[in-house]
DNA sequence: CCTTTCCTGGCAGTAGCTGCCATTTAAAGG
DNA sequence: CCTTTAAATGGCAGCTACTGCCAGGAAAGG
């Protein structure tokens, strides 16, 4: 809305900010040493002082990004809910909402395949470190305002409105356990299985064929 | 399972553990001071210390009782999930699931008023405290489990399943943001017009009508 | 050159916890 | 009664995650 960052007449003075995308490159880097560190010895056994030196920055600088050493996964984990948000905002009018993502959403960010192991490799580990499943649920939630947003636009209610915030979280929800059922499943087996997954992936989010698109007429 | 309490021959030796209900209890009156301090200084203001000296414990019992301040807030929040849990576990063979959570959940605890208005109060305190936010969802997520043995059983599948998981994250997604609106809803109105409210709990839970229990037969 | 603005690092301090051990409490046996 | 055993609690030391503060250093323009 009002983000002024320029004042009308005068020309900048001093140093630049740093980029957004320099900024994300920064905390991605380090959220792989983080993970690096953490899949080696554990959340516990890893300081913030080791992610700081493996990063090749202080540690100070380091609890500037990040407010928890826990919380340094967040880039890694990003990643997967980026891919679901381009996949879900690619969503064509004519098509029902759990078709398009069944179809189209396999879990396949655009990121180098280390990222994307490195990414499994944090959802698995959610399940033993109980503050990585925090930092993974906060961030499955913060991505539900994004969800909000392409669905109130195609049921032209407002994204803030109770129906559209519910939905969003359903489809929240359903992206969750799968992403959590995939990562479980190339643990176990590798990723060599991944096609198949997108069977199961597809399965869940048929379930909310219901509840995520068609049927807006029973509420009052 | 093997949840032997007593050795076969001998006698109990020594002085008997405190009974699952004291703990609770315990637990719970702890959980009222640290959240009347939360409301009144506000959560970084409050130490450890200070929750501990209110509720009459030394602070080495209150790290054993909870492994962070934060965290003191769940027993008053579970009040919430286990009276939903009550109400999804008289769900009738015959009705359809969204129709009785819309007819019968009315976020209703069987609890004092003011433990009520304080379970709401922290769920509203949640939208601006990161960690507060954090312990909510994780609470949440950990109660998808037995609203999975309540779907499991009437969709004769295993709890474990990857269908029954998706359902009972959706119902749990639902009654999320149905709480936190009702939560924000009492904080500006008041409660009085708490039963204004339940009307707009029947709607989300009207939402998953589809998701929740028919239409079990379009998966492989 | 100087100035401004942003970024980063070092250093001191706090507080949230944890491990260890002593003390107390509630039971049962002698 | 006293002793024994097991569980609960408290006190203390210590570690580490994290914060505030300030001092440079880098990139821009005057």
């Amino acid at each position: 809305m009002s983000d002024i960052r320029e004042a009308p007449g005068g020309t900048r003075r001093g140093r630049p900010p740093l980029t957004d995308a320099h900024r994300r490159e920064q905390r991605l880097d380090i959220s792989r040493q983080a993970v690096r560190l953490f899949r080696a010895r554990g959340v516990a056994a890893t300081s913030g002082e080791e992610i700081a030196r493996a990063a090749g920055v202080s540690e100070r600088t380091l609890w500037r990004l990040f407010r928890s050493k826990e919380s340094c996964v967040e880039p890694l984990l990003s990643l997967a809910l980026d891919a679901f948000r381009e996949v879900l905002r690619s969503w064509p009018p004519d098509r029902d909402l759990a078709e398009h993502l069944a179809a189209e959403y396999a879990f396949d960010p655009g990121a180098p395949p280390e990222d994307v192991e490195a990414v499994l490799a944090v959802v698995r580990m959610t399940r033993d470190e109980p503050a990585l499943r925090a930092v993974w649920l906060v961030l499955h939630e913060r991505a539900e305002d994004t969800f909000a947003e392409v669905i109130g636009a195609r049921l032209a209610l407002p994204p803030g409105s109770l129906e559209v915030r519910a939905r969003a979280a359903v489809v929240n929800a359903a992206l969750r356990v799968a992403t959590d059922d995939l990562a479980r499943a190339a643990g176990e087996e590798g990723l060599t299985a991944l096609t198949e997954q997108k069977g199961r992936i597809g399965e869940v989010m048929r379930l909310l064929a219901a509840a995520g698109t068609e049927s807006g007429e029973n509420h009052t």
